[in-house]
DNA sequence: CCCTCAGGTTAGCGAACGCTAACCTCCAGC
DNA sequence: GCTGGAGGTTAGCGTTCGCTAACCTGAGGG
């Protein structure tokens, strides 16, 4: 595969921007952190804030995508809901680091990337919000975002306490979110229509 | 009231912090946003640091001490648990800016300071896990924490979504906190106001 | 057998950082 | 009415930052 060094860069500097922050970390550290040093990051990107661009809104493309495909390759509301949940597990499961620096590095993008995240980002929580309020009409479409937020929250809290084996902590996940949303408990849902 | 610079400063500082991250934000920014430039500050404060740390410590202790407060008056683990999730709402909608700051910029804070932290914070999550692991006697310790860890992402969302008023928002948290953590319904008392 | 160039290196620039030093100013207490 | 200290100010220090410049090296193609 094309570009083997430059994922191993991205890789390591998202873990080190999830452990201190955009502007915790050096160029240095993260070209130390690669086995190489400093400056020889720029034969592979233009500029620090552009390695946060290009890991954000990967990240932010990719979830949207196969959450897209999940929910058109469902049913009905509540199977999607759930595939959009199993899906999202897996995601920030696979992960951790990304997931922490979306939220907390979000605003030291550049303006561009920014307003591509801002945008992929609306795109996901409305794929959530549309599902849950076609499943509970009585939700207004703020209160159906808000609790959509409120799924991200409780899944995306996994970097912060994965104290169990990651089968049982997407078991644990999968199941709290459902509550929280008002599913159906997804341990009696049929394996067969969670892709 | 004594302290009250003090106060503002803190205050101020916990905003910018949220926004931009601790090593995100200058010196002279956070005087400048009290309407005093730069330096004036350390007549206050003896470092950026230290305006860190007492921030983080003080609302940490807050948290446990009046959830302690609310576990103590309750007669059962199930209205524990209801007082705790309405408990940190409540904090939560307070204090946005430092529910931020707390889980982002943790790692900032000087050894001593992240100690306490870290052990104000474990106690706390304790008080909510042994409360689980009585409601809910399958449950393993760890099993416990991880759903308490997982129940603070979802109420600790707020700063991210407040898109309704404060007591939709309040409303809202605590019903999807119920669902996840397997508490009976809240609205089963107050049938009055579903969001 | 050169020549190219991708991908490293070290040196160092200019800016921004946290913080200190030195000074000013106002007002409360004697 | 003088004085001392609380709480401001500006200047500037040493350090660290992101990034550029200049150079080196080794492998592949003609």
């Amino acid at each position: 595969m094309a570009g083997t060094r430059r994922a191993q860069i991205l890789d390591t500097a998202a873990r080190l921007f999830a452990d201190r922050g955009f502007h915790g970390v050096s160029v240095a550290e993260r070209g130390a952190a690669c086995g190489i040093s400093g400056p020889a990051l720029y034969k592979h990107f233009p500029s620090k804030d552009a390695m946060l661009a290009e890991m954000l809104v990967e990240i932010s493309e990719e979830l949207l995508r196969v959450a897209r495909a999940r929910v058109g390759a469902s049913s009905d509301a509540g199977s999607a809901l759930q595939g959009l949940v199993s899906w999202h597990v897996e995601f920030a499961l696979r992960h951790k680091p990304l997931i922490v620096v979306q939220d907390r590095d979000w605003a030291s993008l550049p303006e561009q990337a920014r307003e591509r995240v801002r945008s992929l980002q609306r795109a996901y929580v409305d794929l959530w919000a549309d599902r849950l309020a076609e499943l509970h009409p009585e939700l207004a479409p703020d209160a159906a975002r808000a609790r959509a937020h409120a799924a991200f929250g409780l899944l995306n809290s996994t970097p912060h306490s994965a104290v169990l084996p990651e089968p049982d902590m997407a078991r644990l996940l999968e199941e709290m979110a459902a509550g929280a949303l008002g599913l159906p408990d997804p341990r009696l849902r049929d394996p067969a229509d969670a892709v």
